[in-house]
DNA sequence: CCTAGAACATGAGTACGGCTCATGTTATTT
DNA sequence: AAATAACATGAGCCGTACTCATGTTCTAGG
């Protein structure tokens, strides 16, 4: 069992210039190796090899395997909610499809486009078991889409809502998925059955929290 | 990358008793050690440790580790669609919700009572990356319950409802196991949304396939 | 410019897990 | 009884995650 508090963390950030290049290296270098070997093949030490840094400095980084692969999909997170937000900022859609159309689309190019995102997603694939301290990367994106939500269809930003967007970023996540897992480029017409789901559920819902609250 | 055509199956199937009883108790050693320590903590020697039987034997059933995992995935597999085709041959429910309702339940009954249940599910999760040979266990549940599906509502078998059920099981397996997540019971506010998201997608798509088709 | 202490660098070495294989023993068939 | 197939065993090989003792470079205060 693991009791270790410091598991899966950032060990030192860097505050220096070459340091800090060698953290992005080693970033690039992982995400290149997941995509090419996968999740369970991935070696430390060939991350570390192809980053041309020894190992002891990944070392210093990271706290573990699963702390590396952690920092990976916090990058991609913040690249995602940046990229989404700055879309519906710009677009503002002002139905519930608009937003599903967007968000899925912008999944969708950054899985064809970011090295290694279709392996990490969010969050490390088989992390540890059971109760992890609340601290599940997916949670963080509901947040924010959920804001938005809000604000866009003009239902109250409640309890209800949280679970309503937490439920339909995990069908989303998962439907996608399956989409590359069946075509490399992503299934077209799964793509579209995602939308539908959302559309789906989250029009049923909408719908309940306006009329009953 | 993972050329062995042999990587991830069974060995040898055992003819004699005893070794068929060995057998059994590895899956139940691997089963209570994945809930015990979770996937990624997993040791074979471990688990041969606990059915008392040497590793040597483990390796003479399964070519590895994703092997043994396999296999008890398959197991769990073959109890759910036992258990979910009696339910539906004896209850014959008559609408989608009647299907979903003892499906998910079923399911929730499964996850509460099988050891291991809950890390494996269906299919070892941190599997090989990309383009597995088409034996995504999940599907085979699809498979199976797409044929009921349209043996209870009267929509054409195809490869339209194909889609449309491998869609819904992927979201109902990503919303349960977000509610077990969250709750060691599973949480009832997310396992009734799991149904929810059922009802809305399937209505509206078996209706789509009854009128337009 | 000097110097103390912080940040950083390094890679041989330790611990341990997956898996093999040579050498048996037991069951089944002829 | 002999031949063959099925099963049993565990020391040990190889490779991976991760450490740590020792050395080097930066940076701030005087």
């Amino acid at each position: 069992m693991n009791q270790d508090r410091t598991a899966g963390t950032m060990r030192r950030r860097p505050v220096q210039k070459r340091s800090a290049e060698r953290l992005k290296r080693l970033l690039d270098a992982c995400a290149e190796l997941l995509d090419e070997v996968g999740y369970i093949a991935l070696t430390t030490k060939e991350v570390a090899r192809r980053a041309e840094v020894p190992i002891g400095t990944l070392y210093q980084f990271f706290s573990d395997k699963e702390g590396l692969i952690g920092a990976l999909a916090a990058r991609n997170l913040d690249a995602f909610l940046e990229r989404v937000s700055a879309r519906l900022e710009h677009e503002k859609p002002e139905d519930v499809s608009g937003i599903v159309e967007v968000t899925v689309d912008e999944f969708v190019t950054m899985r064809r486009t970011i090295t290694g995102f279709g392996v990490v997603d969010f969050g490390a694939e088989g992390r540890d078991h059971t109760l992890d301290p609340a601290l599940d990367n997916n949670a963080a994106v509901a947040g924010r889409l959920r804001g938005l939500t809000a604000a866009l269809t003009g239902v109250r930003d409640d309890t209800e809502l949280e679970i309503v967007v937490r439920v339909a970023l995990e069908c989303a996540d998962s439907v996608l998925k399956l989409a590359f897992r069946t075509d490399p480029q992503g299934d077209p017409r799964l793509i579209a059955e995602c939308k539908r789901v959302l559309d789906s559920y989250l029009n049923d819902q909408i719908r309940s929290l306006t009329t009953g609250g």
